[in-house]
RNA sequence: GGGCCCGUAGUCUAGCGGUUAUGACGUCGCUUUUACACGGCGAAGGCCACCGGUUCGAAUCCGGUCGGGCCCACCA
């Protein structure tokens, strides 16, 4: 064994595993099936920090079960849905998908996908992800467009799924109608414009931040307990600049203290706007186009952007002295998440689920769920509550799955594509039959399914790949749903939503939920504070190994600090291994792979791991592998190596001064001891535990891979108390002599002169015992039992003559 | 404004009712011993954020305060 490099190491191992199929789901097997619902990444770059991190955390959990025998079920698929990939292609390819051919640019995507999609799976290969990445899908393939346009047409069918022209969410640039999920805040610099309306000649200031709507003004609002404006109700205003006059009424939405008090309503500014539309029966007055641009309703400013208009109408306002202030104000806006760019709420025709009737039922859903940190629910739970729109499921966009829907040009009646001829096209395809009119003329649907829609089915689109064979029903609902916390609004309730309304259940019983890396400070990294840390680096620099010993740092759950100095822990724990390996292995040569009658420090160190084996594998049971990592490390570094090998050096350098019994029990309890550390550290550490399970152990144990050999398994009738505690004697008094030996500037293998030891004699018996391994251990020529100077603990005290 | 999480040595982290508060990095001293100096041994370093309460006993449970993070709401 020369030095261990995991630069060549870990691709060797992961071509290993693939090309011997070490992590196939197998279909036959009657082994107990747990299935993971793995977060299919979306192609829109590298793998970032967090992804590592978090999906590091995940492998450790499949990993683990596989060594508890489980047929684990682990898919691999991409998410090459969605504006975050039409956007990237857009980028990359230097095109605007608006401008261009519709067929054109769906090629031009799915091409670019070809192009990038291995290199992005590639990253998720060198963490060590022991996925079966032969079970795959990509959200946009035949088989996903199948599904997800099937959950369409049954959504219909029981009456969830809708189309109506209504106010939502609109993004300018993106051109598409969005969700309430794609919402995010931003704080921009803004100003409040202290605008003339005119009633009965006398001018009434309002103060607005969107002066730019006024020709979308279709009421003045005031607050009925304010008595400023108690004389206007039912008066008319006329507008600044275009002269129509619009109802002054009255409604305690209206904010006293804001700007002066009174408040212009239009269409639609935002979602008060709306919710007095709808109170007061206003009228609609479109002023802003689905492109951003100012419609025909703007008079002289129709065709200019938002903003362009805005700074129009304002100089018009100053020039004709109806602008009397103009006050600086930060405010928070609603943008789109995606593009940043500030949304509008527009009158468009759309498809939505319907769902806001079912709060109750859908925190129910959660409730069943086992949520892995229990907190992680209440994100799910305020949510629901929180929601006030129905699910926005149509984008105005080219690429993504199509809506399996025609629309009948002579009655209007929505016409739907057969489940059997699904995946469909309606702008290629045309319907099977006439419509029920008669009627052969259809329009067909333009619109696409928003990628959510799609990507809430991950459970369905994995395990159907395996829809007509026996073990489907063993699929689902799946074991396990991992993922990090920011999405728990998006991806996790949607997936619950879609799953309860197809199947009545839940998609899965358990759910982990996995916090963020951090930069070093604890900040959240982003490209505009240039504090990203790339894994690549990180794997290039130290190696995956490294990388997940960090990941494997912090509690489920909890966002971690990404620190260098982590990866060089874990980098020398890895040499650490590797190096005690070399000293064991080198010592088993001759082992004998038979029982062994124990001598009692061997007994100690076994029954120690074998207390470490039993709360190693109840934490990871409950997804605590961190607790498992430390308890691993503990007993390798310090009982394993800093004090039990050194314990046995003489037995194993000198066998001719013990019996043959005594070597062989050393043997044993090294070897069973070192594969023991391998298989806890496999699930964290993959590659280093496979490459010396392989080295020795491969074909002993009858086994392909550390990872298939079986987790160790705690065994009552090996807990040894005597022995423990005559082994925590052992490590005391040799903490004591070493320390006396540190203190007195000796070198550690200084053989002492005499060792004295006070204690009683229950004690002294049991150190008689272990006399041999006593001398061996402190060096010393000559041990006897008399006074003590220096206090071991509160049993013992021992003098040193150097 | 509402909700949730977190405040433990210079830094990161474990513990979540009961020994002397875990481990790592860093610092300092000793130690180049045939697995490993990417090692070994030792030392210094903590009012476990603060204030109250419950308890025989609190880092741990409860209430409050302050600080940090995240989510949601507000957005004229």
């Amino acid at each position: 064994m020369d030095n261990y490099d995991p630069k060549e190491a870990e691709p060797r191992w992961q071509r290993y595993w693939a090309e011997h199929g070490i992590f196939r789901f197998d279909e036959d097997s009657k082994a107990e099936v747990y299935s993971i619902d793995t977060p299919p990444p979306t192609v829109s770059g590298k793998m970032h920090l967090g992804h590592a991190f978090s999906y590091a955390q995940l492998d450790f959990i499949a990993r683990y079960k596989r060594m508890r025998g489980f047929n684990v079920f682990y898919p691999f698929g991409t998410d090459d849905n969605g504006l975050a990939t039409d956007r990237l292609v857009e980028k990359l390819k230097g095109v605007k998908s608006s401008r261009m051919d519709r067929k054109d640019y769906v090629s031009l995507v799915l091409n670019t996908l070809q192009e990038i999609r291995p290199r992005v799976i590639a990253d998720w290969k060198r963490i060590g992800m022991s996925c079966d990445f032969t079970i795959n899908y990509s959200t946009i393939n035949e088989h996903c467009q199948r599904i997800s346009q099937r959950s369409f047409i049954e959504l219909y069918k029981i009456g969830r799924a809708y189309r109506k022209d209504a106010p939502t969410m609109w993004c300018p640039a993106c051109e598409t109608a969005i969700s309430q999920v794609e919402l995010k805040d931003a704080e921009l610099d803004s100003f409040f414009n202290d605008v003339k309306f005119n009633v009965d000649g006398k001018d009434l200031i309002i103060a607005t931040t969107r002066p730019e709507l006024i020709p979308a003004c279709v009421a003045i609002v005031f607050n009925p307990e304010d008595k400023r404006y108690k004389a206007l109700l039912g008066k008319k205003a006329k507008a600044p600049l275009f002269g129509f006059e619009v109802s002054i009424i009255e409604d305690s939405r209206v904010d006293m203290e804001k700007g002066t008090g009174i408040v212009m309503c239009c269409t639609f500014g935002d979602l008060t706007d709306m919710e007095w539309q709808k109170a007061f029966n206003l009228p609609i007055k479109e002023a802003l186009g689905k492109d951003g641009k100012m419609t025909q309703m703007a008079g002289k400013y129709a065709g200019l952007k938002i903003k362009e208009a805005r700074k129009a109408i304002i100089e018009d306002l100053e020039k004709s002295n109806l602008l009397i202030n103009k006050r600086p104000i930060k405010h928070t806006v609603n943008v789109h998440e995606r593009c940043e760019t500030e949304i509008e709420i527009l009158k468009t025709k759309q498809w939505f689920i319907k769902y806001l009737d079912l709060r109750e039922d859908m925190l129910d859903w959660g409730a069943k769920l086992n949520w892995y940190p229990a907190h992680m629910k209440v994100r799910y739970d305020n949510w629901v509550k929180g929601l006030q729109w129905d699910w926005l499921i149509s984008r105005q966009r080219f690429y993504g799955v199509p809506f399996p829907v025609w629309y009948c040009n002579k009655c209007g009646e929505v016409i739907l594509a057969e489940e059997k001829n699904l995946p469909i096209d309606p702008l290629q395809d045309k319907p099977k039959h006439p419509c029920k009119c008669g009627s052969n003329d259809f329009t067909p649907e333009k619109d696409v399914q928003d990628t959510w829609a799609t990507s809430s089915l991950t459970p369905q689109l994995s395990t159907e790949l395996f829809k007509n064979k026996p073990i489907y029903s063993k699929l689902f609902p799946m074991s396990l749903r991992p993922q990090a916390h920011d999405i728990i609004t998006f991806w996790l309730f949607n997936t619950t939503v879609k799953s309860n309304l197809h199947t009545g259940h839940n998609p899965w019983k358990d759910v982990i939920i996995s916090g963020h890396a951090q930069d070093p400070h604890g900040k959240k990294m982003s490209k505009s504070k240039g504090n990203i840390i790339e894994p690549q680096v990180m794997i290039d620099k130290f190696s995956a190994d490294a990388l997940r010993f960090w990941a494997a740092g912090s509690k489920l759950g909890d966002d971690l600090p990404f620190q260098e100095k982590d990866l060089v822990t874990g980098h020398k724990t890895i040499i650490k291994l590797w190096n005690a390996s070399k000293f064991a292995l080198m010592h088993l040569k001759d082992y004998k792979h038979q029982p062994a009658q124990l001598t009692i420090i061997d007994s100690w160190l076994i029954s120690k791991l074998n207390g470490i084996i039993k709360e190693a594998t109840e934490s990871f049971d409950n997804y605590e592998y961190i607790r498992t990592k430390m308890l691993t490390e503990n007993f390798f570094w310090q009982d394993f190596c800093d004090n039990y090998l050194e314990f046995v050096k003489d037995r194993l350098y000198n066998p001719q001064n013990y019996t043959s019994e005594e070597v062989h029990s050393a043997q044993h309890t090294i070897y069973h001891a070192l594969l023991n550390i391998l298989k806890l550290f496999s699930p964290l550490m993959p590659h280093i535990t496979e490459e010396i399970f392989q080295i020795y152990y491969a074909d002993k144990e009858n086994a392909k891979s550390v990872h298939v050999s079986g987790w160790p398994i705690f065994v009552p009738e090996l807990y040894d108390k005597r022995s423990e505690f005559i082994g925590e004697q052992l490590v005391a008094l040799t903490a004591a002599v070493r320390k006396f030996k540190s203190t007195s500037n000796l070198a550690l293998n200084k053989p002492l002169k005499l060792l004295a030891i006070e204690c009683d004699d229950e004690m002294r018996k049991e150190f008689e015992l272990v006399m041999k391994d006593l001398k061996a251990i402190s060096k010393a020529e000559e041990i006897m039992f008399g006074k003590g100077s220096i206090e071991v603990n509160q049993k013992i005290k021992i003098s040193i003559v150097a």
